[in-house]
DNA sequence: AGCACGCCGACT
DNA sequence: GTCGGCGTGCTC
């Protein structure tokens, strides 16, 4: 009998691949295994075994594998679940589920390597240039890669080359695969076996006599075994005994120290014990209890909590309950919120049992967070995580928190697979049987509806820690402002009024704009013209701190004008303003303040972020300036005073959901305002002071906000009372699109009339010199999900096949919002 | 997706 | 003449 495996490939394709494997190959493979695979001409791929079987494929011959990658599975069969449920759900295929989120160092790819032929000989003569080129490069390397040659005869294509030397027999190729997770390896020495015994020891140390350093070195090396008992890092003594190491390697080399090697976690596990204890406010217990009890007939419950209500805590209590039953506990946040506070919070709670897992890990530090879930060791039994995080390998899951479930954050945009975290854990949870605890202090209105609906249970936490006060907030009539003369660039006097106060008493400020750079949009005086980015339909933002003009969406950048492109006069002026200008005119009023700026281009490097947080929190800055990333889940002790520059923008946001999220973004920065005893302060700088959505973020009125908002999307047929499922069309060619997306918007009509919306160009048409063209297709609730979505991709199908078609890129985004 | 193959304009 | 552009077809 013949065995056979299908596999998933970590490509956008829609089937799996069948592969032959040897009787003893199959005994020993497992779904979940990885192998190594050849694919197409000549490359190799790491494929996950998916299924194991007899049946010959009867229209192609299978192809053997090329190699077996483990030993056991590193994919558990709850993931193949979540995974399917992921493709179905959001119309993608399991390669692209299995690339998001399997750890790249587990997916390896071939290289071509080049060898010379040793068996023919060349006569020089038959050489064209570039060939002899290659042909003398691999008298100096054994091998070259594909890149080398590239570069050795500076041509864009290499192939043609390398064809040649291949048909002359010059070369051979080779395909290689590497493994590209590397344990971490930690340098350590020891004393050498040879000088085991006293007496040996002794003459050692006299023949050290004239070399004081290296017996410096060696004497501290006792002091420091004789006092723990562990093994010895080579870095440890050489700061210890303040060596060089130099010196280090001298005693290696006369064999007086011996070196080796360990392996080690990337990821410390710092060794602080369960230390910090505290006790729940008799808000927070009911809020528990309540939770548990909600949990004994609903699987999953909403927390509302308000901004500083301590959910945090609540969540450990739950967390802490699990663990006595050994089991996993799943907690996650948007990504920004994963700061250094929150995790050393619930180290110092749980001490070596929290995994954390997000974005700024390397890929190496993946792997081992990954290792340690799937084997359900103690050191992942809590793990805290971004959207990724879901994807691990749990093996025992007893809980699923999802911190700040309205944000945002949670929904992957590019690339497939576009699934949104909180739905994707719900379902989880539900694979597992266990529950999930949704919390927010501004819940999304979709899982309000829920909750509503009695879909989920609802635990209300209005009370703020220590029972401090809401803020206190105030709207300011920009309109008024101006008119009154009231104004000192972007700044009312009510601002400056609080802001001096708040300062004169010692206190800490934050002002959100959400806007970066300095300017968004540079304007000509005399002729209007502004510039734009060559490559996107949008201005370029005037970035002052390094004098450019740069896009937003592409990261296109120029050495700021002078004078006007079009008209050449030097009459340039400036639109609207972003942080960078805030923190300027900040410095300006206040010039003993101590000013800093929050925004994507100060927070580049990997711990600038925490830098910012730890300098705001030591009260080293007294005005921190900055975008949405400050709203998210910081707490700091000693803000007073909150300020929104200006909150109109995103109230005209042109989306569905530009007032629903106002409405939550303002609440967030609000609530960084009075943490601890005193009431904080928040004022809105805004010309709609009379705007329905800043009086409810005034009055703290979620009810009032959720009823307005849930009217609208009963007119307009949106979420969550219709579903929303986005087709986005893209080409660099503009005719193309329009085309495409007419053709494809008459197709869709066709069956779902007026539930289709579009084709229509977004705010940004053209990103990245590719034209994009939206349709919306609405689906209402007793409209069956995968009927439609079988009829979309069947449409999508015949679009392909259309010749004029196939170039334009189609993407399905299933719940776009 | 990635890659090979094949056709076509544009230059050393 | 070759180089590199892009449309087309295919991957177990």
């Amino acid at each position: 009998m013949l065995n056979f495996i299908d596999v998933i490939l970590p490509i956008p394709l829609p089937n799996l691949f069948t592969y032959s494997i040897t009787r003893a190959e199959a005994e020993f493979i497992k779904p979940g295994m990885r192998v190594s695979v050849p694919f197409g001409k000549s490359k190799i791929y790491t494929a996950i075994v998916f299924s194991i079987h007899n049946q010959e494929p009867l229209i192609y011959e299978a192809k053997e594998i090329h190699q077996i990658l483990d030993e056991t599975p590193i994919v558990s069969r709850y993931q193949f679940e979540l995974w399917q449920w992921i493709a179905d759900y959001y119309m993608c295929t399991l390669g692209e589920v299995m690339r998001a989120a399997l750890p790249n160092a587990f997916i390896l790819e071939s290289e071509t390597i080049i060898f010379r032929n040793s068996a023919t000989t060349v006569n020089d003569s038959d050489l064209k240039d570039d060939e002899f080129l290659v042909f003398e490069a691999l008298h100096h390397q054994t091998s070259l890669t594909i890149q080398d040659i590239t570069s050795i005869i500076d041509k864009k294509n290499a192939l043609p080359v390398i064809k040649r030397l291949m048909d002359k027999e010059i070369i051979l190729v080779k395909e290689e695969v590497y493994e590209k997770y590397k344990p971490k390896l930690v340098r350590y020495v020891k004393l050498h076996k040879q000088y085991a015994t006293d007496g040996r020891l002794q003459e050692l140390i006299e023949t050290l006599s004239r070399a004081p350093k290296q017996r410096e070195v060696l004497m501290r090396l006792f002091t420091l075994s004789a006092k723990d008992h562990k093994p010895i890092k080579v870095s440890e003594l050489i700061q210890e005994s303040n060596a060089s190491s130099a010196i280090i390697k001298s005693l290696v080399d006369k064999e007086i120290l011996e070196e080796y090697y360990l392996q080690t976690d990337r990821i410390e596990s710092n060794e602080s014990k369960k230390n910090s204890q505290f006790a729940l406010t008799n808000y927070q217990t009911e809020a528990l209890d309540n939770i548990s009890q909600n949990f004994k007939n609903q699987n999953i419950t909403l927390l509302k909590g308000v901004t500083s209500s301590g959910k945090t805590e609540i969540y450990m209590k739950l967390i802490e309950s699990i663990l006595v039953t050994n089991k996993q506990a799943l907690y996650l946040l948007p990504e920004i919120a994963l700061t250094t506070q929150l995790v050393q919070r619930l180290q110092d709670y749980f001490g070596e049992k929290v995994a954390v897992y997000h974005s700024r890990y390397s890929s190496n530090e993946r792997v081992e967070v990954w290792n340690h879930v799937l084997n359900n060791s103690s050191k992942a039994q809590i793990v805290i995580g971004a959207r990724s995080a879901v994807l691990l390998p749990f093996q025992n899951l007893g809980l699923v928190i999802v911190d700040e479930e309205h944000e945002q954050s949670y929904k992957q945009f590019d690339p497939a697979p576009r699934y949104h975290a909180r739905d994707t854990a719900i379902m989880l949870a539900n694979i597992f049987k266990v529950k999930t605890l949704l919390g927010s202090a501004t819940p999304s209105l979709e899982s309000f509806y829920n909750a509503q609906q009695a879909k989920y249970g609802l635990v209300e936490l209005n009370v703020r820690y220590n029972d401090v006060l809401m803020p206190d907030i105030e709207l300011i009539d920009l309109k008024d402002k101006h008119k009154r003369k009231r104004m000192k660039g972007h700044f009312s006097d009510r601002l400056i009024t609080e802001m001096t106060e708040t300062l004169e008493a010692g206190n800490q400020i934050i002002l959100f704009q959400n806007r970066r750079g300095y300017s968004p949009i540079v304007e000509c005086q005399t002729c209007g013209h502004s510039p734009q980015c060559p490559n996107c339909d949008v201005s370029l933002t005037y970035h002052q701190y390094r004098d450019q003009l740069r896009c937003h969406y592409c990261g296109y950048n120029t050495v700021m004008i002078k004078t006007c492109e079009a008209c050449g006069l030097n009459t340039l002026d400036s639109k609207g303003f972003g942080t960078e200008q805030v923190e300027k005119e900040v410095s300006t009023l206040f010039p003993e303040a101590k000013v800093a700026r929050m925004d994507l281009d100060s927070t580049r490097g990997k711990y600038s972020y925490e830098k910012l947080i730890d300098a705001f929190q030591q009260g080293d800055i007294d005005v921190l300036v900055g975008t949405q990333m400050l709203t998210k889940g910081l707490d700091f002790r000693n803000v007073k005073l909150v300020g929104v520059m200006n909150a109109d923008n995103m109230l005209n946001f042109p989306d569905f959901r530009a007032h629903e999220r106002s409405f939550q973004l303002l609440i967030q920065v609000s609530g960084r305002a009075g943490r601890t005893k005193e009431r904080g302060k928040v004022l809105i700088q805004t010309y709609n002071p009379y705007h329905n959505i800043l009086q409810q973020v005034s009055t703290n009125n979620y009810l009032g906000m959720y009823h307005e908002q849930m009217d609208d999307r009963h007119n307009f047929k949106y979420p969550p009372i219709y579903r929303l499922i986005k087709i986005t069309l893209k080409h660099r060619d503009y005719n193309k699109v329009n085309t495409g997306a007419d053709w494809f918007a008459k197709s869709l009509r066709m069956l779902f009339k007026e539930h289709v919306l579009g084709p229509e160009f977004p705010p940004v048409s053209r990103i990245r010199n590719q034209y994009h063209k939206n349709i919306l297709v609405k689906i209402p609730k007793n409209q069956s999900l995968t009927k439609t979505k079988e009829a979309i991709i069947k449409i999508n199908n015949s679009f392909s096949s259309v010749k004029d078609f196939r170039a334009v890129r189609v993407i399905l985004n299933v719940d776009s919002f």
